[in-house]
DNA sequence: ACTATCACG
DNA sequence: ACGTACGTGATAGTT
């Protein structure tokens, strides 16, 4: 190996290529700040490999310095047909020079000229100062600078994958010299360059030529020994295309450049700024691999009985504890182990049953000493498991963390510590592996050192996180809300609900008798046997073999959903078969067999998982099993709710919900009068809005069919409207649709400024708040995308709604528990608007006074809350 | 791992 | 001219 090594990087070349190879992931790669990282990574992964596989003695990474360059001096329209680059990558062109400078890289560009003749330059002083030099980039017009001591590396698919050029591999592909690459474009042309060549001379024809003259000099000087007459016609008419297209295909190699090899020598990472950098971006993989933040070594204690008095006497004031379980259901994962310590005295073991022993028991339990930790919910399920009781947290990291922006919902400590700027701890995948591969490491020493880092970085996290919280006027609804909350889900999660499997097991052979039947119809109809399932081959027969009118693409092919089947031929009896087999199969795989496999046997009940930390507008959701979707609107699938009932005999199930809470929580955060007074009036909402926008005089004169539209508006309201959307949504035109909305802002005018005055706030502010001050950030607004932007400003329009009714049940939960304390009833379900409970029947009438007038009055807004409630058997007969 | 589909508020 | 209603999770098929 020489010992003068250059390495030249194709600079926006390969920032280009980075881009589109990791394009599909592009919303996997942004830093905490939301920046895009897709090209920054790719482009490091690639910088990184070449450095270590060439180790340079000098390197540049040479760019483009606009588009107005020596060629297109002399044709006008080179490149001209260059998309405008996507705001998602023009945002990582100065992230990409911090880069460079932090990686120890100098950046170059001269005006006038192109990164290819920058490149071109040095890489022929490299050639007569005796270096050996490496040239990368994305583009294969370079290769034409290979040479005995420079070799061209193409980046190919990925990021990773790399082709070498050298003279001898050009000769043996393609059969030519580097000179010859500018003669073979100066005769086909360069569509992606936007120039021309010589008429109908393509690849084929050109490498012909080229093979056989050597040059288009010594072409043009035979050009009369061609006989064939047309090519020899082109030629000859097309000789100052070729002349000029030569002119642009070459590279300048004595390019004006004011920077020589000396100045490009190759020293190495900036260690201190590259680390920073790293952090900036989110870039935790390539900072592990610095060994700056996992190298020094933190000391443990493994706890035992006999230094447990030891340990106890140091955790006196507040503890940081993390329990170890094996898996995401901490309803019945495995335990591991556990940490707990405080201020660098920290104890580890794999000894659950050490927790049960009276010092660490009465401490998890204490009302006094408080408890630091990472999801509090999950913690205190787990404790439950082993007869703990867990009091007085004070520091949920993940919940904290969740608040102060809804858009971060990641769910692994490693990862929410690198959001907040803290390094020393590594992520669960990063430790255990991922997928099938997971798995505890064997040397315990791993695990104990992965468990106290987490200790650690929830103790360093808790003060700087609790001051944004401050910040963000979030402190009471962290303190007042969701931390209350989280244990009253998870008494509601370790509740859980009864299900009667045998009601379940009785419907499943009643469908499934009913879908096989069904099958064979659809068969018989189709003429052959196929995957109805498949949307793939069911679209074959409906829009091959049946002839049926494809109405919608998807990505992959025709669109086979409800919608457009039913509006493709609602009368054909195979499509009736098939959405009757939709509706069945659903029931039967989701909602039969799913279930079944979600229900304990050991006391016959599913217990679900709230994730609390996971929806950007505060929402829950449900998981394993979900309980928030279970089918009501038709009457096969409601059926399913017989299987859930009461715990014991002799006791009912009670749900109330609220009625129309997103348009009383509009009505009184926009201050709107008109729609406070429908309210107050104790009027059906959609009804009056009806009356209003069809310009009627009485509530009385509204009929169903404008009702039903009104409510459609309505909806649309709370989502954020659009013409487009209410039209697409509800099947009237667009011009109808945007005068219904015109309407509705003319009758309700400070619904109007309200959604104006969030677009506005979140433009302003780069976010939006509920009652409660829980935010959501939405950087989108900024976008140059039409599309993208647009979404944003409905979500700044949906999201206070959505978000304040979230907020609203929230409190009432917590109210609830508090409220029906003494009695046997217990508050099972929460269905974002709607709570569920069993209880004896003879609670009914005291539920029936305290569960409505808890959830009235929750929280005082403008406008009254309605509430509904019913009971029954089970969750069917209500 | 991604896509289409369909269940809920 | 552009072109989506807001928020979720589970399943089956495909890659």
């Amino acid at each position: 190996m020489s010992k003068k090594r250059l390495l030249l990087i194709d600079g926006n070349s390969i920032l280009f290529k980075a881009f589109y190879a990791l394009y599909r992931s592009i919303d996997r790669f942004t830093s905490p700040t939301g920046l895009h990282t897709n090209a920054l990574y790719g482009f490091n992964v690639m910088l990184s490999k070449m450095l270590d596989k060439i180790q340079p003695t000098a390197v540049l990474a040479a760019f483009d310095a606009g588009s107005v360059t020596f060629r297109t001096n002399i044709y006008a329209d080179y490149k001209g047909n260059r998309r405008k680059t996507p705001p998602e990558l023009t945002e990582q062109f100065p992230v990409m020079m911090k880069l460079l400078k932090a990686r120890g890289i100098k950046s170059y560009e001269i005006k006038n000229y192109e990164a290819d003749d920058i490149i071109g330059t040095l890489a022929r002083e490299a050639d007569e100062a005796g270096y050996q030099t490496w040239i990368v980039t994305g583009d294969r017009d370079l290769t034409q600078l290979c040479s005995k001591h420079t070799t061209v590396s193409i980046s190919k698919t990925g990021v990773t994958h790399t082709v070498h050029y050298t003279p001898a591999y050009l000769k043996k592909t393609l059969g030519l010299t580097p000179r010859q690459i500018i003669d073979k474009k100066a005769l086909q042309g360069d569509s992606s360059d936007n120039y021309p060549g010589v008429t109908k001379v393509g690849k084929k024809t050109a490498d012909k030529l080229i093979k056989k003259y050597g040059n288009i000099e010594n072409l043009y000087k035979n050009v009369d020994t061609i006989h064939a007459k047309k090519l020899h016609q082109h030629l000859v008419e097309d000789k100052p295309i070729a002349f000029l297209a030569k002119k642009l295909a070459t590279i300048d190699r004595n390019a004006p450049i004011k920077i020589g090899l000396k100045d490009i020598t190759y020293h190495g990472d900036q260690t201190k700024e590259l680390v920073k950098l790293y952090q900036k971006l989110g870039f935790r993989k390539f900072l592990s691999q610095m060994h700056v933040t996992f190298n020094q070594t933190v000391s443990y204690h493994v706890l035992t009985k006999a230094n447990l008095d030891q340990a106890m006497k140091q955790m006196t004031d507040h503890v940081e504890f993390y329990l170890g379980m094996f898996g995401l259901n901490y309803h019945v994962a495995p335990f591991v182990g556990f940490a707990i310590g405080s201020t660098g005295n920290w104890y580890v073991s794999k000894d659950v049953d050490l927790l049960k022993l009276e010092p660490l028991k009465k401490l998890l339990e204490s009302q006094t000493i408080t408890k630091n930790v990472f999801d509090a919910k999950r913690t205190y399920v787990g404790l439950h498991r082993l007869g703990i009781k867990l009091n007085n947290v004070d520091f949920d990291m993940l919940l904290v963390s969740y608040l102060l922006n809804t858009s971060e919902n990641e769910n692994d400590l490693g990862k929410i510590a690198n959001l907040h700027g803290y390094f020393g701890v590594k992520t669960d995948s990063e430790v255990y592996g991922t997928g099938k591969s997971r798995h505890l490491p064997k040397d315990d020493r791993i695990l104990f050192n992965h468990w106290t880092r987490k200790l650690i970085a929830i103790d360093k996290l808790r003060a700087p996180l609790f001051k944004q919280l401050k910040g963000h006027e979030q402190t009471k609804l962290y303190t007042q809300i969701e931390l209350p909350l989280s244990f009253v889900l998870a008494r509601m999660e370790i509740a859980g609900i009864t299900v009667n499997t045998k009601i379940l097991t009785n419907m499943k052979s009643k469908y499934s008798e009913r879908l096989e039947e069904l099958k064979q119809g659809i068969y018989e109809d189709a003429g052959e046997t196929f995957n109805i399932g498949s949307p793939k081959q069911l679209s074959r027969i409906l829009f091959w073999k049946l002839q049926l009118p494809p109405l919608k693409k998807t990505k992959t092919g025709f669109s086979t959903s409800v919608g457009i089947l039913k509006r493709l031929a609602p009368d054909a009896p195979i499509v009736q078969k098939i959405l009757k087999y939709r509706r069945l199969s659903k029931i039967l795989s989701t909602y039969i067999d799913g279930l079944l496999k979600d229900v304990y046997s050991s006391d016959h009940k599913v217990h679900t998982r709230y994730l609390q930390t996971l929806t950007r507008t505060g929402r829950l959701s449900s998981v394993d099993p979900n309980l928030q979707n279970i089918p009501v609107r038709t009457p096969e699938g409601r059926k399913i709710r017989k299987a859930f009932i009461p715990r014991k005999k002799g006791w009912e199930i009670w749900s109330s919900d609220y009625s129309q809470v997103e348009l009383r929580v509009l009505a009184s955060i926009s201050g709107d009068h008109n729609m406070q007074e429908e309210f107050l009036q104790g009027r059906d909402i959609h009804a009056s809005t009806a009356r209003r926008i069809f310009g009627l005089k009485s509530n009385n004169e509204v009929t169903p069919n404008l009702r039903r539209q009104a409510k459609a508006v309505n909806f649309g309201i709370v989502y954020g409207i659009s013409a487009f959307g209410l039209a697409r949504n509800t099947g009237i035109s667009r011009k109808r649709a945007s005068i219904f909305i015109h309407k509705y802002f003319d009758e309700y005018p400070n619904v109007k400024k309200y959604m104006h005055d969030s677009v506005e706030k979140a433009h302003k502010l780069g976010y939006v708040e509920t009652i409660t001050h829980r935010r959501r950030y939405l950087p989108d607004i900024h976008s140059n995308n039409f599309h993208t932007r647009s979404f944003a400003e409905r979500t700044a329009m949906n999201t206070p709604i959505q978000g304040s009714a979230a907020d609203i049940i929230k409190m009432a939960m917590i109210k609830m528990e508090k409220a029906i304390k003494n009695m046997q009833a217990t508050m099972l379900l929460q269905i974002h608007d709607e709570l569920i409970f069993e209880a004896p029947k003879s609670e009914l009438p005291k539920l029936a006074k305290i569960v409505p007038d808890v959830m009235d009055h929750a929280v005082k807004l403008a406008v009254p809350l309605k509430v509904s409630s019913h009971h029954g058997d089970n969750w069917y007969d209500f």
